[in-house]
DNA sequence: CCCCGACCGTGACGAAAGTCACAGGACGGA
DNA sequence: TCCGTCCTGTGACTTTCGTCACGGTCGGGG
């Protein structure tokens, strides 16, 4: 936990020693499931090390990509549950390995109570998950498929702070809720633009 | 301020006549714009009467329809924008005449810090926004315009509580980000369904 | 070695939805 | 009454995107 304070620097000590004492470190490999849409929240989370994406699940399966959570940052949908145990209605997911500090949620409840500092940082998560949401709302909403396409690998540049993804075509189109082909046909187009190479086993970013 | 106590039964007296004494009443009419995308938030807003939309702005102003606010609800991201006064990405309009309660966000703050129940209060309206939003976001992203307009006219209907829309056409099309004739056809077969029934001026939803 | 599975590329087609053009009804004001 | 404005309806066309079908590459396991 030592090595995480970091991420903590705007929390009081007393809050921070407090989550150590209370909180169970959890190690989860890439590609594992960590919350399960429909599945009741007891415990919150939060990210130490590694990237972790979140989907909204469909009626029939499909899993749109919604945002990453970065070290430092909270499950919005599980930071306020409050002791009502909703069952949640996203699906997040390791996309690299990831280590987390699990908190069971009445822990979370004393905490907004005695620390200020905690507070703070539900709000914050809070508002930077409902923002992440918006914007979103608006690429889905108002742009094509190409103009998101773009977005979604900026996005995942940008999170994983690489170069070169290593993610199939196919993915991505599940992810936004497209199909391969599409995503395919309009790659081509970016590497046709210099926006992108297509490698052997991932996409590198130039222009992008 | 009185007749609207029934809303925050939930809230300790004390914060109530808090609320009542440092709360600011505002009536606007149908129509107004109550918060502007773009717009410095320094206050909270929340709805004692009437029925207020939430639209996101594209970059090239058309006003895709988010959510409504009811009497009792508060503006998710004013209630937290704590301080910063942060520009506000949505736009927010009374669609019915209104009133509204509006306190400066000093005083929010403080009650933050003073009551347990406001602190409720504002985590259950962020809860409530975001899991709307996540509404939102299955339609436009897993739906066709069919039945999204559907959910439209239904969420409209139980909104307003009322069996005839009075509504245009034109104005459906740009809160879906749609074009007129599209929602002129659809809604041409939904007639046809007998789902609704096409009136002078409005329309009359039936079995949706 | 061969086969299988996972992935990619591509042409052909069709469905959904946006755009254009035009016409007509309702209504209010000059 | 006549005009302008706002709303609607509709046919024709285009674009975007999803689907189908097929072939091709690559790598691992039997």
């Amino acid at each position: 936990m030592e090595k995480y304070r970091h991420l903590f620097s705007d929390l009081e000590p007393k809050l921070v020693q407090e989550m150590q004492e209370k909180g169970r470190i959890q190690e989860a490999k890439a590609g594992q499931v960590l919350i399960q849409s429909g599945q009741n929240i007891r415990s919150t989370m939060i990210v130490l090390e590694g990237l972790v994406k979140l989907y909204r699940e469909s009626d029939d399966g499909y899993e749109f990509f919604m945002y990453h959570l970065h070290p430092g940052d909270g499950c919005a949908l599980s930071l306020i549950c409050d002791r009502t145990f909703r069952s949640s209605a996203v699906t997040a997911r390791a996309d690299t390995d990831a280590v987390l500090l699990v908190v069971p949620v009445e822990q979370t409840e004393h905490w907004m109570r005695e620390f200020r500092t905690w507070y703070h940082f539900v709000v914050g998560t809070y508002r930077k998950r409902y923002e992440e949401l918006l914007e979103t709302i608006d690429h889905v909403a108002f742009q094509n498929m190409d103009e998101r396409l773009e977005f979604y690998l900026r996005r995942h540049g940008q999170a994983l702070g690489a170069k070169v993804l290593e993610i199939t075509n196919t993915q991505i189109a599940q992810e936004l809720n497209s199909s391969r082909e599409v995503i395919s046909r309009l790659m081509k187009k970016l590497a046709e633009q210099g926006k992108v190479r297509l490698l052997k086993n991932g996409i590198e970013l130039l222009k992008i």
